[in-house]
DNA sequence: AAAAAAT
């Protein structure tokens, strides 16, 4: 079915219709762990030459084709499962769900062909119903896996799939860290379910202003954790008890006591006994992750190993400069490297943020900026100009530091290093931040801006911890940055 | 420190 020729490329384009059997006709061999837990592993052993070759440009040809991450390179899946003894389910198409033909047909017209690494393994536990398991009762989750490996489609899969339109209520309900992210998110479910006529999405979100004593109709509700909280109990919009699938995306900032934990908690309390958890995230943190398994009951474990491959892509540098107007001398001349694709810079506060987009500004380098404090109506407006590329340049704060995707984004300049309310490095976040970059396997540039001792020794620690060679750059060598930025 | 918020 796969072949170099242009014509057959054009009908998969349009009939979506594209067997991907010959790239993964092996078969996984699965190995019990010792703690009961077990580890895929892709045996590529006895390929011969010709066949890596040929999988190797039917690759390259796929990820031209298709905007997606159909073929996943990942080499190791650990799953740990809520009861050991029960078969192991990794579904290879979506027709295994047995979806909805609806449903189906927004997976497909989505560009989705086939699951990706991370559906593979997170999907059968959300759908033992439909596929004839003896369980009764929908299972919970705990997934991690690395930015761009398809978590956002495999939890609205999972919602969409639960989903019982005929009932005029809110059944699946999904939390995210930020306004600009469940936009996002919506779009992905609004996408997804569109062939569903009677589906509603609604937006649980700052400036969503309903009429007093109103129920909310509408089948499922993504939201921020803020108003999702106030609709749920004094406002009364939503009936949590009728909630069926509960999503936390971007799980470890959801559930930890830095982030939004109170009001996570707080509405999971009200959410019925029997209802689905599904925690998504690229990081978990240890102690966060330690929570995460006590507040889900009876979880199923997914985690999908590829850090190093993530970092692999991205190439750091850091940029050592002696105080802050350095470090913004120092921008505006990569500016013009920089700006070849779109970049986003990251500053520790929404002052510096300000302060930043304005000089640029003064410059004469166009930028937009976005931070928490503006309004809402504003920050939409400005993350649809840089999704549309009118804007080439976001100078923004930690907002924009989780799950954004934009996919011209080539450069992430950390102005300013992420670092806790303590001060430490954040490495979580460091992994988000670049990791805004490099999607669906593109080559990415991370620059870091260096401004003191301290600053540096907490770059130190973050090139420690993932064992990652942070190289320098000198900003004055405009040739060697052109070469990395293109 | 940022984010969340009909406070």
């Amino acid at each position: 079915v796969f072949s170099n020729s242009e014509s057959e490329i054009i009908n998969l384009e349009e009939g979506f219709s594209l067997q991907l059997s010959n790239l993964h006709l092996k078969e996984e061999k699965t190995k019990p762990n010792t703690n009961g837990a077990i580890v895929k592993t892709d045996d590529n052993a006895e390929k011969t030459e010709d066949e890596e070759k040929e999988d190797r440009a039917a690759q390259s040809l796929l990820n031209k084709l298709i905007r997606s991450n159909l073929v996943d390179t990942t080499n190791q899946v650990e799953v740990l499962q809520r009861d050991p003894t029960s078969p192991l389910y990794s579904v290879k198409s979506f027709e295994e769900l047995r979806l909805k033909p609806q449903l189906l047909q927004g997976v497909y017209a989505m560009g989705f062909n086939r699951p990706s690494k991370i559906q593979e393994n997170a999907l059968p536990p959300c759908f033992l119903l439909l596929l004839g398991s003896a369980e009764d009762s929908p299972q919970n989750l705990i997934a991690q896996s690395q930015s761009g490996t398809g978590k956002t489609a495999a939890f609205v899969l999972a919602m969409l799939s639960r989903v019982e339109p005929g009932n005029k209520y809110p059944q699946c309900l999904c939390l995210s860290p930020t306004y600009e992210l469940a936009l996002q998110t919506g779009k992905v479910i609004e996408q997804m379910g569109k062939f569903h006529p009677e589906l509603r999405l609604a937006y649980a979100v700052r400036g969503n202003k309903l009429e007093r004593g109103q129920k909310i109709s509408e089948q499922i509700v993504i939201g921020t954790p803020g108003t999702v909280l106030d609709w749920c109990s004094k406002l009364k919009f939503i009936d949590p008890k009728k909630i069926k699938v509960f999503v936390l995306d971007e799980a470890d900032v959801m559930i930890a006591t830095q982030g939004h934990q109170d009001q996570s908690i707080r509405i999971q309390r009200m959410l019925p006994r029997d209802c689905q958890m599904l925690l998504f995230s690229a990081t978990f943190e240890d102690s966060v992750w330690k929570f995460a398994q006590k507040v889900v009951p009876d979880p199923n474990i997914i985690k999908l190993k590829r850090e190093e491959e993530t970092l692999d892509t991205i190439k750091q540098y850091y940029v050592l400069c002696n105080n802050r107007d350095e470090k913004f001398h120092a921008l505006c001349n990569i500016y013009g490297a920089i700006t070849i694709a779109q970049a986003m810079i990251f500053c520790h506060t929404r002052k510096t943020a300000g302060w930043l987009a304005g000089e640029l500004s003064k410059e004469g380098h166009q930028v937009a900026l976005l931070s928490g404090e503006m309004m809402v109506e504003q920050r939409a407006a400005v993350i649809e100009r840089f999704r549309e590329g009118k804007e080439k340049v976001l100078v923004t704060t930690n907002v924009c530091a989780r799950g954004i995707d934009v996919e011209q984004v080539s450069v992430v300049i950390n102005f300013d290093l992420p670092v806790d309310k303590d001060g430490n490095p954040d490495n979580e976040t460091y992994l988000h931040r670049i990791g805004r970059t490099g999607r669906f396997g593109k080559r990415g540039l991370a620059v870091n801006m260096v401004d003191s001792k301290h600053s540096m020794n907490i770059l130190n620690r973050i090139q420690e911890h993932f064992n990652k060679k942070i190289e320098k750059l000198d900003t004055d060598d405009l040739d060697e940055i052109e070469k990395i930025a293109n």
